[in-house]
DNA sequence: GGGCCCCCGGTTAGCGCTAACATGCCGCCG
DNA sequence: CGGCGGCATGTTAGCGCTAACCGGGGGCCC
């Protein structure tokens, strides 16, 4: 199944294919102000344009002398066959959406970025929406222009439950997968295992024996910030531990920031676990203002492993997410989904890592 | 200049316009599996498809009557134009081009959002086109992709002076405009003024009574990182001041770490100029573990102005850039090109601007 | 009161391509 | 040796839209 992708001859190397036709060209003499189309380049090779059609999607019931012809005629017109027209005739576009909430962050950068480099490698072309605002209206209204474009289908990075909530009013007609929503929402879904990351961060935090673990937590209304929550919660549950008030902050170092010198202050702290790495940084910096000393007073994780995490004062312990694995995938569930026609079934969570560093230690002594 | 964007009904709130079009339908009973053309609503509004179209383009030569029947007819029928047909006649496909290395990186990823925002509201989608690697082929491969796709412009984002030579023998024949590249490539460039920049870090750092001030540079193959060397030599150049040799990073905290423990070992040091922010974080670590106090004994300024630098231990005194402000004026220039069909005029730098944090202190006493 | 122009709308002809069918030619079989 | 099938190509008909031109009716001016 090869597209037309493959004139090869208008590769890199051409760099004269925009230069107007020139001496070499047989009687013509005025420069030639519009593209070449399809039927030029068959008049040039003696064919018509239904055959220089076949040369371009490899259609076999070409004699390769008459190939060679087409090939020949393509190069010297610098011709480039015009996708447009042939989206209108094939209705299919080759174009992706993708919906996603601020791409300046580490995480949806990185998740577009496996998109991507996927879609690259599959033939696609992506469009990015980005949202104005995290509302429910925002998102109908990104889906909403990308299909007005003429996409195929259409990725949602939605870590927001409004946003997710949206996809259940989202128009059938057109395939649409989620990237870290919730399991509940209409979509399908890929997501990192958000539960066991934080599952794996707390148990760290305890089995270093700490009494107990504190939370600072990302917006409510995010929901990896509530699986989060959850997935320390019940750690601490299942273990019989008291459950201190979880800390809710915005994403930000000033949030942590912030919420960490209030922790600072309760010389019962000894452990918390922080729903992502800027905030993480944040605390760290009040805890050193506070003089506790990490990990020797105060053991802190992170989530998210920012290419910064390794070098902050200490490094920091933090639960890695794969942004770009997922985005891979998130990528091909949408394509199965566009080729089967059919909803594709869900894909295995992502699972996260913990990265142990300098910033967790033993509970001091009491 | 209205485009076809001020369709109206089919904003939100449709949300049946999906469902099949059911009962409310004059006699019509089976299930229309084709999406409504412009035809269909001109045959359920009594008009040809012609005023349709007219009515979409806020053609004024349509009777107020008739554009409500119009209206309410594709809203009835849940239309939506065919953006791609409309290209194809109109031969503007309202699509624009991006080409970016890393988009995973704060700085791109931040110009790739300035750039998709503005884009947004003059009315075009951007497709993006990641690169493999910053050589020249690359280059030249991505922006023949997107010209392929059908896009009316493209827009480098080309930090790299070989992916910035590339542009050199780019297509003439397709308006393309570069970010962040050197002044001396072909196409028109839109900037941050990194000589500046750096020349106020250097004299920052002179002015509180340094003897003079190390560097840790970028990569030599990045044009940004040129002109940040060339900016810190000429300010101490001019101040008649001995330039220490610079020594060469990669833009990761890594680097600035191994490059940062070569640094504290020199008693000499006392203010380092470092290219970025992640660099910096690796030299402030690398200090701190040499006992070397930040700004006690050593002041540091990075660049970039990362969201997490004002949270470094001590926080970091840096030069901003606005990448955002520079994504959008990118995208103007390019319009511009497109709409008068003559390279536009120079955008003039952009400044960037010291922000003077906890890194930066008086020199310490001989 | 006749010509003229403007408003409002219809009709027609493509944009550049692919899909589907038509055609001529050759080789092979019975 | 006639017919038949498949190969290589040409021909035709759209995809859904806009541009350009066409035309009828009404108001206005001279």
């Amino acid at each position: 199944m090869q597209s037309g992708d493959d004139i090869g001859g208008a590769k890199p190397g051409s760099g004269r294919e925009s230069m107007p036709a020139g001496h070499g060209d047989n009687g013509e003499t005025r420069p030639r102000l519009r593209a070449p189309v399809m039927s030029d380049v068959g008049r040039l090779a003696g064919v018509s344009h239904q055959t220089v059609s076949r040369v371009i999607n490899g259609s076999p019931h070409v004699r390769p002398e008459t190939r060679e012809r087409v090939m020949a005629a393509m190069q010297e017109l610098g011709y480039r066959p015009n996708p447009v027209a042939r989206a209108l005739v094939t209705g299919r576009s080759k174009m992706l959406g993708v919906v996603s909430f601020d791409t300046t962050l580490y995480g949806p950068a990185s998740t577009l970025f496996g998109i991507e480099r996927a879609a690259h490698e599959a033939g696609y072309f992506i469009i990015v929406a980005s949202l104005e605002a995290l509302d429910r209206s925002s998102v109908i209204d990104a889906v909403d222009r990308l299909r007005r474009q003429g996409v195929e289908g259409i990725l949602v990075i939605a870590p927001h439950a409004q946003a997710g909530e949206a996809l259940l009013h989202a128009p059938t007609d057109m395939p649409l997968v989620a990237a870290e929503a919730g399991p509940e929402h209409g979509a399908p879904v890929v997501a990192v295992d958000q539960v066991a990351g934080a599952v794996s961060a707390t148990r760290h935090l305890l089995d270093l024996g700490h009494q107990t673990v504190w939370h600072i937590s990302g917006p409510r209304d995010f929901i990896e910030a509530r699986q989060r929550r959850e997935g320390w919660r019940t750690t601490l549950n299942e273990a019989g531990i008291d459950i201190p008030e979880p800390l809710e902050g915005d994403w930000s170092p000033q949030a942590g920031y912030e919420l960490g010198r209030r922790l600072s202050r309760d010389q019962q702290v000894s452990a918390v676990f922080v729903a992502n790495d800027q905030m993480a940084l944040g605390l760290l910096r009040a805890m050193h203002e506070a003089g506790r000393e990490v990990p020797g007073d105060v053991s802190v994780v992170g989530f998210d492993d920012i290419p910064e995490a390794a070098y902050f004062q200490p490094p920091l312990t933090t639960v890695r997410q794969d942004f770009i694995e997922m985005g891979r995938r998130s990528l091909r569930m949408l394509l199965r989904t566009i080729e089967t026609g059919r909803r594709a079934s869900a894909e295995p969570l992502v699972p996260p890592e913990l990265v142990v560093r300098g910033s967790t230690g033993v509970a001091p002594a009491r």
